[in-house]
DNA sequence: TATATAACTTACTAATAGTAAGCTTAAATA
DNA sequence: TATTTAAGCTTACTATTAGTAAGTTATATA
């Protein structure tokens, strides 16, 4: 997905944020992730986490997350099937692109 | 737009996030505010710096970003008529985060 | 006068998101 | 033992958003 749909003429700076921003910009990308910085997370906890999210898109957006590296999940040996996501290295990584985030959105409040 | 559709029951922290992302991450968004960064341009230079956009879908996230304060529309004065979009303060300020999200990109194409 | 270009607007189709219901396995309770 | 409840999905369908194609207005040039 990362790959796919990259604009022909614009360059390399350009493609990398292109095809990043369409990735996490995709609905609820972003909070998911959000919400995985603090650890890992079962299913029905970051759907609690998360109002107004479904549980279709839910599960859509977390095999995205997979396939791209960012998160891994993890099917534990316990009594009660216990499902639990984890961000990657790679994953954990995005907590300054969204700490940058917060703090634009809070400085435009301000003003 | 900013305002709407705020998650009930997490932090402020987590409600700025997500407000923004989901603006942000509108399809083309991010790219048309990145084609800006390097000075105002005109509705044509736009559309021939982002491959694949289409004209219809430039003009509505054009107004999106005025609504929002982070970009202003000038008529010249000039024959022929020219209109152009340049960033505000507000808007520029962006650049921070479009350069985390650079790096990281090239960080994780890298490992 | 005919054609071209800039910057849209409108109408319609395709893709993506949201809603609602159902499935499976296991544990908890009656 | 039978029934209910919960977790973690899957499927089918509707609504919203994006993409495509054509039309509009005003000036500019051939």
């Amino acid at each position: 997905m990362l790959e796919s749909n990259k604009p022909k003429d614009c360059q390399n700076l350009c493609n990398d944020f292109h095809s990043t921003i369409e990735f996490l910009g995709k609905r609820w990308m972003g909070i998911i992730i959000y919400s995985l910085f603090k650890g890992p997370k079962r299913y029905h906890e970051i759907m609690e986490n998360i109002p107004g999210i479904s549980d279709r898109l839910l599960t859509e957006r977390l095999r995205d997350l997979e396939k791209e590296g960012l998160i891994v999940k993890r099917i534990l040996p316990t009594p009660k099937r216990k499902v639990e996501y984890e961000l990657t290295q790679s994953g954990k990584k995005l907590e300054d692109v969204f700490l940058t985030i917060v703090a634009w959105t809070q400085a435009k409040n301000e003003s």
